[in-house]
DNA sequence: ATTATGTCTATATAATTGGTCGGCTGTACG
DNA sequence: CGTACAGCCGACCAATTATATAGACATAAT
Protein backbone atom coordinates (compact mmCIF):
# COMPACT_ATOMS: atom_id res chain seq x y z
CA UNK A 1 0.00 0.00 0.00
CA UNK A 2 1.13 3.78 -0.43
CA UNK A 3 0.94 5.74 2.25
CA UNK A 4 -0.77 8.49 2.93
CA UNK A 5 2.04 11.02 2.95
CA UNK A 6 2.98 9.47 -0.70
CA UNK A 7 -0.81 9.64 -1.86
CA UNK A 8 -0.99 13.49 -0.37
CA UNK A 9 2.35 14.18 -2.19
CA UNK A 10 0.76 13.15 -5.58
CA UNK A 11 -2.29 15.55 -4.93
CA UNK A 12 -0.15 17.79 -3.78
CA UNK A 13 1.88 18.15 -6.76
CA UNK A 14 -1.28 18.19 -9.45
CA UNK A 15 -2.95 20.98 -7.85
CA UNK A 16 0.59 22.57 -8.02
CA UNK A 17 0.82 21.50 -11.54
CA UNK A 18 -2.16 22.96 -12.37
CA UNK A 19 -1.50 26.25 -11.11
CA UNK A 20 1.51 27.12 -13.34
CA UNK A 21 2.29 30.53 -14.29
CA UNK A 22 0.13 31.86 -11.41
CA UNK A 23 1.31 33.02 -8.16
CA UNK A 24 2.35 30.56 -5.23
CA UNK A 25 -0.31 28.93 -3.51
CA UNK A 26 -0.41 28.20 0.29
CA UNK A 27 -0.17 25.17 2.49
CA UNK A 28 -3.29 26.15 3.97
CA UNK A 29 -5.13 26.27 0.25
CA UNK A 30 -4.05 22.85 -0.96
CA UNK A 31 -4.98 21.58 2.61
CA UNK A 32 -8.58 22.65 2.30
CA UNK A 33 -8.68 21.81 -1.61
CA UNK A 34 -7.49 18.17 -1.26
CA UNK A 35 -8.52 17.07 2.05
CA UNK A 36 -5.48 16.79 3.58
CA UNK A 37 -4.06 17.77 7.50
CA UNK A 38 -2.66 20.91 6.93
CA UNK A 39 0.33 20.27 8.92
CA UNK A 40 0.98 16.91 7.42
CA UNK A 41 0.73 18.29 4.30
CA UNK A 42 3.22 20.95 5.19
CA UNK A 43 6.24 18.41 6.24
CA UNK A 44 5.47 16.65 3.11
CA UNK A 45 5.92 19.56 0.88
CA UNK A 46 9.01 20.35 2.64
CA UNK A 47 10.30 17.14 1.66
CA UNK A 48 9.37 18.21 -1.71
CA UNK A 49 10.91 21.25 -1.38
CA UNK A 50 14.24 19.93 0.05
CA UNK A 51 14.65 17.25 -2.59
CA UNK A 52 13.90 19.63 -5.47
CA UNK A 53 10.49 19.63 -6.50
CA UNK A 54 9.46 22.49 -5.11
CA UNK A 55 10.06 26.26 -4.79
CA UNK A 56 8.45 28.48 -1.66
CA UNK A 57 8.56 31.74 -0.24
CA UNK A 58 7.81 32.79 2.65
CA UNK A 59 5.94 35.47 4.31
CA UNK A 60 2.51 37.47 2.95
CA UNK A 61 2.02 36.31 -0.51
CA UNK A 62 4.18 33.60 -0.28
CA UNK A 63 3.37 30.14 -1.08
CA UNK A 64 4.30 26.99 -3.03
CA UNK A 65 4.91 26.60 -6.68
CA UNK A 66 6.71 23.25 -8.93
CA UNK A 67 10.59 23.92 -9.29
CA UNK A 68 10.18 22.16 -12.36
CA UNK A 69 8.28 21.32 -15.59
CA UNK A 70 5.35 18.70 -14.48
CA UNK A 71 6.17 16.88 -17.22
CA UNK A 72 9.51 16.14 -15.46
CA UNK A 73 8.04 15.09 -11.91
CA UNK A 74 8.00 11.26 -12.33
CA UNK A 75 6.02 9.33 -9.36
CA UNK A 76 8.75 7.40 -9.14
CA UNK A 77 10.61 10.17 -7.88
CA UNK A 78 8.01 11.00 -5.52
CA UNK A 79 7.43 7.95 -4.04
CA UNK A 80 11.20 7.26 -3.04
CA UNK A 81 10.91 10.26 -1.87
CA UNK A 82 7.77 9.97 0.63
CA UNK A 83 8.07 6.09 0.87
CA UNK A 84 11.09 4.50 -0.40
CA UNK A 85 12.04 1.28 -1.95
CA UNK A 86 9.69 0.63 -5.15
CA UNK A 87 10.36 -3.55 -4.89
CA UNK A 88 8.12 -5.17 -2.70
CA UNK A 89 11.19 -7.16 -0.87
CA UNK A 90 14.32 -5.57 0.23
CA UNK A 91 16.52 -7.09 -1.55
CA UNK A 92 14.83 -6.76 -4.99
CA UNK A 93 15.12 -2.93 -4.68
CA UNK A 94 17.74 -1.13 -6.95
CA UNK A 95 17.52 2.40 -4.64
CA UNK A 96 16.82 0.86 -0.90
CA UNK A 97 18.61 -2.94 -1.40
CA UNK A 98 19.09 -4.71 1.81
CA UNK A 99 19.43 -8.54 2.18
CA UNK A 100 16.55 -10.44 3.98
CA UNK A 101 17.46 -11.27 7.21
CA UNK A 102 16.47 -14.89 6.84
CA UNK A 103 17.78 -15.79 3.34
CA UNK A 104 20.17 -17.83 2.85
CA UNK A 105 21.20 -18.26 -0.69
CA UNK A 106 19.92 -14.57 -2.80
CA UNK A 107 21.18 -15.29 -5.85
CA UNK A 108 19.27 -18.63 -6.33
CA UNK A 109 16.05 -17.39 -4.40
CA UNK A 110 12.76 -18.33 -7.01
CA UNK A 111 10.78 -15.27 -4.81
CA UNK A 112 13.05 -12.58 -5.12
CA UNK A 113 13.42 -13.56 -9.01
CA UNK A 114 9.63 -13.11 -9.40
CA UNK A 115 9.69 -9.72 -7.43
CA UNK A 116 12.31 -8.37 -9.48
CA UNK A 117 9.80 -8.91 -12.67
CA UNK A 118 7.03 -7.39 -10.67
CA UNK A 119 9.45 -4.70 -9.53
CA UNK A 120 10.39 -4.01 -13.31
CA UNK A 121 6.47 -3.99 -14.01
CA UNK A 122 5.38 -1.72 -11.49
CA UNK A 123 8.72 0.68 -12.12
CA UNK A 124 8.24 1.28 -16.22
CA UNK A 125 4.83 2.62 -15.47
CA UNK A 126 5.52 4.75 -12.52
CA UNK A 127 9.25 6.10 -14.15
CA UNK A 128 7.07 6.58 -17.25
CA UNK A 129 4.47 8.75 -15.75
CA UNK A 130 4.56 12.26 -14.95
CA UNK A 131 2.65 14.74 -12.56
CA UNK A 132 1.54 15.70 -16.57
CA UNK A 133 0.82 12.66 -17.35
CA UNK A 134 -1.36 12.13 -14.25
CA UNK A 135 -3.55 15.56 -15.11
CA UNK A 136 -3.87 14.71 -18.57
CA UNK A 137 -5.60 11.19 -17.43
CA UNK A 138 -7.84 13.29 -14.80
CA UNK A 139 -9.09 15.53 -18.27
CA UNK A 140 -9.49 12.27 -20.36
CA UNK A 141 -11.52 11.31 -17.38
CA UNK A 142 -13.76 13.79 -17.44
CA UNK A 143 -14.74 14.07 -20.90
CA UNK A 144 -15.93 10.13 -21.23
CA UNK B 1 6.81 -4.15 0.92
CA UNK B 2 5.47 -7.45 1.44
CA UNK B 3 5.04 -8.30 4.84
CA UNK B 4 7.16 -11.09 6.45
CA UNK B 5 4.46 -13.19 7.07
CA UNK B 6 3.92 -13.33 3.16
CA UNK B 7 7.52 -14.01 2.38
CA UNK B 8 7.31 -17.02 5.08
CA UNK B 9 4.13 -18.12 4.06
CA UNK B 10 5.21 -18.30 0.03
CA UNK B 11 8.50 -20.21 1.76
CA UNK B 12 6.80 -22.52 3.65
CA UNK B 13 4.86 -23.71 0.12
CA UNK B 14 7.71 -23.62 -1.57
CA UNK B 15 9.45 -26.16 0.87
CA UNK B 16 6.26 -28.41 0.67
CA UNK B 17 6.55 -28.01 -2.83
CA UNK B 18 8.99 -30.03 -2.95
CA UNK B 19 8.25 -32.56 -0.22
CA UNK B 20 4.62 -33.56 -2.00
CA UNK B 21 4.64 -37.99 -2.02
CA UNK B 22 6.21 -37.62 1.21
CA UNK B 23 5.17 -37.74 4.38
CA UNK B 24 4.36 -34.39 6.20
CA UNK B 25 6.99 -31.90 7.13
CA UNK B 26 6.34 -30.68 10.86
CA UNK B 27 6.35 -26.86 11.78
CA UNK B 28 9.50 -27.31 13.80
CA UNK B 29 11.35 -28.57 10.74
CA UNK B 30 10.06 -25.76 8.19
CA UNK B 31 10.83 -23.31 10.86
CA UNK B 32 14.40 -24.65 11.08
CA UNK B 33 15.28 -25.34 7.50
CA UNK B 34 14.07 -21.65 6.40
CA UNK B 35 15.21 -19.93 9.24
CA UNK B 36 11.50 -18.53 10.78
CA UNK B 37 10.09 -18.14 14.19
CA UNK B 38 8.86 -21.40 15.25
CA UNK B 39 5.36 -19.98 16.22
CA UNK B 40 4.88 -17.43 13.88
CA UNK B 41 4.80 -19.69 11.16
CA UNK B 42 2.71 -21.63 12.64
CA UNK B 43 -0.01 -18.94 12.63
CA UNK B 44 0.73 -18.32 9.08
CA UNK B 45 0.61 -21.95 8.20
CA UNK B 46 -2.88 -22.46 10.13
CA UNK B 47 -4.19 -19.69 7.85
CA UNK B 48 -2.94 -21.23 4.78
CA UNK B 49 -4.96 -24.47 5.81
CA UNK B 50 -7.91 -22.67 7.08
CA UNK B 51 -7.94 -21.53 3.57
CA UNK B 52 -7.34 -24.97 2.33
CA UNK B 53 -4.16 -24.57 0.35
CA UNK B 54 -2.49 -27.34 3.35
CA UNK B 55 -3.38 -30.63 5.21
CA UNK B 56 -2.71 -30.78 8.29
CA UNK B 57 -2.25 -34.27 10.69
CA UNK B 58 -2.04 -34.32 14.66
CA UNK B 59 0.02 -36.06 16.79
CA UNK B 60 3.14 -37.93 16.20
CA UNK B 61 3.99 -38.42 12.48
CA UNK B 62 1.86 -34.97 11.80
CA UNK B 63 2.43 -32.47 10.19
CA UNK B 64 1.46 -30.08 7.16
CA UNK B 65 1.47 -31.35 3.29
CA UNK B 66 0.08 -29.25 0.42
CA UNK B 67 -3.42 -30.17 -0.33
CA UNK B 68 -3.07 -28.61 -4.05
CA UNK B 69 -0.88 -29.38 -6.88
CA UNK B 70 2.24 -26.46 -6.74
CA UNK B 71 0.84 -25.73 -10.33
CA UNK B 72 -2.42 -24.70 -9.13
CA UNK B 73 -1.19 -22.43 -5.74
CA UNK B 74 -0.49 -19.06 -7.56
CA UNK B 75 1.31 -16.01 -5.28
CA UNK B 76 -1.24 -14.11 -5.63
CA UNK B 77 -3.54 -15.97 -3.73
CA UNK B 78 -1.21 -16.49 -1.08
CA UNK B 79 -0.47 -12.67 -1.22
CA UNK B 80 -4.47 -11.92 -0.89
CA UNK B 81 -4.51 -14.36 2.75
CA UNK B 82 -1.50 -12.76 4.28
CA UNK B 83 -1.51 -9.37 3.16
CA UNK B 84 -4.66 -8.83 1.91
CA UNK B 85 -4.81 -6.46 -1.29
CA UNK B 86 -2.86 -6.32 -4.01
CA UNK B 87 -3.26 -3.03 -5.22
CA UNK B 88 -1.45 0.20 -3.79
CA UNK B 89 -4.38 2.34 -2.86
CA UNK B 90 -7.84 1.20 -1.86
CA UNK B 91 -9.41 2.18 -4.15
CA UNK B 92 -8.31 0.81 -7.04
CA UNK B 93 -8.37 -2.87 -5.20
CA UNK B 94 -10.74 -5.78 -6.45
CA UNK B 95 -10.99 -7.79 -3.65
CA UNK B 96 -10.43 -5.32 -1.10
CA UNK B 97 -11.79 -1.71 -2.31
CA UNK B 98 -12.76 0.86 -0.36
CA UNK B 99 -13.14 4.41 -1.05
CA UNK B 100 -10.35 6.68 0.22
CA UNK B 101 -11.69 8.83 2.69
CA UNK B 102 -10.16 12.23 1.08
CA UNK B 103 -11.45 11.29 -2.23
CA UNK B 104 -13.69 13.67 -3.87
CA UNK B 105 -14.22 12.13 -7.14
CA UNK B 106 -13.11 8.77 -7.64
CA UNK B 107 -13.84 8.14 -11.06
CA UNK B 108 -12.06 10.81 -12.05
CA UNK B 109 -8.70 10.54 -10.22
CA UNK B 110 -5.97 10.27 -12.19
CA UNK B 111 -3.86 9.05 -8.98
CA UNK B 112 -6.12 5.77 -9.28
CA UNK B 113 -6.03 5.47 -12.68
CA UNK B 114 -2.95 5.27 -12.83
CA UNK B 115 -2.49 2.80 -9.72
CA UNK B 116 -5.36 0.69 -11.47
CA UNK B 117 -2.45 0.21 -14.36
CA UNK B 118 -0.05 -0.51 -11.61
CA UNK B 119 -2.52 -3.30 -10.20
CA UNK B 120 -2.97 -4.68 -13.34
CA UNK B 121 0.47 -5.13 -14.19
CA UNK B 122 1.58 -6.93 -11.00
CA UNK B 123 -1.32 -8.99 -10.95
CA UNK B 124 -0.89 -10.49 -14.38
CA UNK B 125 2.61 -11.79 -13.01
CA UNK B 126 1.37 -12.98 -9.54
CA UNK B 127 -1.64 -14.33 -10.72
CA UNK B 128 0.37 -16.44 -13.37
CA UNK B 129 3.32 -17.52 -10.86
CA UNK B 130 2.63 -20.37 -8.81
CA UNK B 131 4.63 -22.43 -6.24
CA UNK B 132 5.78 -24.80 -8.67
CA UNK B 133 6.78 -21.75 -10.73
CA UNK B 134 8.92 -20.59 -8.53
CA UNK B 135 10.82 -24.03 -7.78
CA UNK B 136 11.35 -24.43 -11.47
CA UNK B 137 13.07 -20.62 -11.29
CA UNK B 138 15.16 -21.68 -8.39
CA UNK B 139 15.84 -24.46 -10.16
CA UNK B 140 17.18 -22.45 -13.65
CA UNK B 141 19.19 -20.40 -11.01
CA UNK B 142 21.24 -22.96 -9.39
CA UNK B 143 21.99 -24.31 -13.24
CA UNK B 144 23.33 -21.22 -14.47
C1' DA C 1 4.73 47.02 13.78
C1' DT C 2 1.70 43.74 12.33
C1' DT C 3 0.15 40.08 9.75
C1' DA C 4 0.87 36.30 6.72
C1' DT C 5 3.32 32.53 5.61
C1' DG C 6 6.85 28.88 5.44
C1' DT C 7 10.65 26.25 8.61
C1' DC C 8 11.95 23.29 12.00
C1' DT C 9 12.03 20.23 16.04
C1' DA C 10 9.66 17.73 19.08
C1' DT C 11 5.98 15.14 20.50
C1' DA C 12 1.50 12.44 20.59
C1' DT C 13 -1.47 8.78 19.10
C1' DA C 14 -2.95 4.94 16.62
C1' DA C 15 -2.32 1.06 13.88
C1' DT C 16 0.29 -2.62 12.20
C1' DT C 17 3.78 -5.97 12.32
C1' DG C 18 6.39 -9.42 14.07
C1' DG C 19 6.77 -12.37 17.56
C1' DT C 20 5.78 -15.10 22.06
C1' DC C 21 3.25 -17.96 25.70
C1' DG C 22 0.70 -21.47 27.54
C1' DG C 23 -2.75 -24.49 27.54
C1' DC C 24 -6.00 -27.54 24.66
C1' DT C 25 -7.07 -31.26 21.26
C1' DG C 26 -6.43 -35.05 18.62
C1' DT C 27 -3.34 -39.10 17.06
C1' DA C 28 0.01 -42.93 17.24
C1' DC C 29 1.93 -46.44 19.54
C1' DG C 30 3.75 -49.29 23.18
C1' DC D 1 -4.81 -47.54 28.84
C1' DG D 2 -1.04 -43.65 29.15
C1' DT D 3 2.27 -40.92 27.31
C1' DA D 4 4.63 -38.41 23.93
C1' DC D 5 4.06 -35.98 19.82
C1' DA D 6 2.39 -32.37 16.94
C1' DG D 7 -0.96 -29.20 15.44
C1' DC D 8 -4.85 -25.76 17.29
C1' DC D 9 -6.17 -21.70 19.41
C1' DG D 10 -6.58 -17.48 21.99
C1' DA D 11 -4.37 -14.06 24.32
C1' DC D 12 -0.74 -11.14 24.80
C1' DC D 13 3.28 -8.06 24.05
C1' DA D 14 7.09 -5.11 22.12
C1' DA D 15 8.79 -2.44 18.50
C1' DT D 16 8.07 0.06 14.67
C1' DT D 17 5.79 2.88 11.46
C1' DA D 18 2.14 5.86 10.00
C1' DT D 19 -0.41 9.68 10.82
C1' DA D 20 -0.79 13.48 12.68
C1' DT D 21 -0.31 17.85 16.02
C1' DA D 22 2.03 21.71 18.68
C1' DG D 23 4.54 25.51 19.14
C1' DA D 24 8.40 28.42 18.67
C1' DC D 25 11.00 30.64 15.04
C1' DA D 26 12.26 33.03 10.49
C1' DT D 27 11.13 35.91 6.79
C1' DA D 28 8.51 38.78 3.71
C1' DA D 29 4.90 42.30 2.53
C1' DT D 30 2.39 46.23 3.70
Amino acid sequence: MLSKKTKYAIKALVVLGKNVDKPPMQISKIAEEERIPKKFLEQILLDLRNAGFLYSKKGAGGGYSLNKDPKDIYLVSIMRITDGPIAMVPCASLNFYHKCDECKQETTCGIRDVFIDVRDATLKILSETSIADVIARENTLIKV
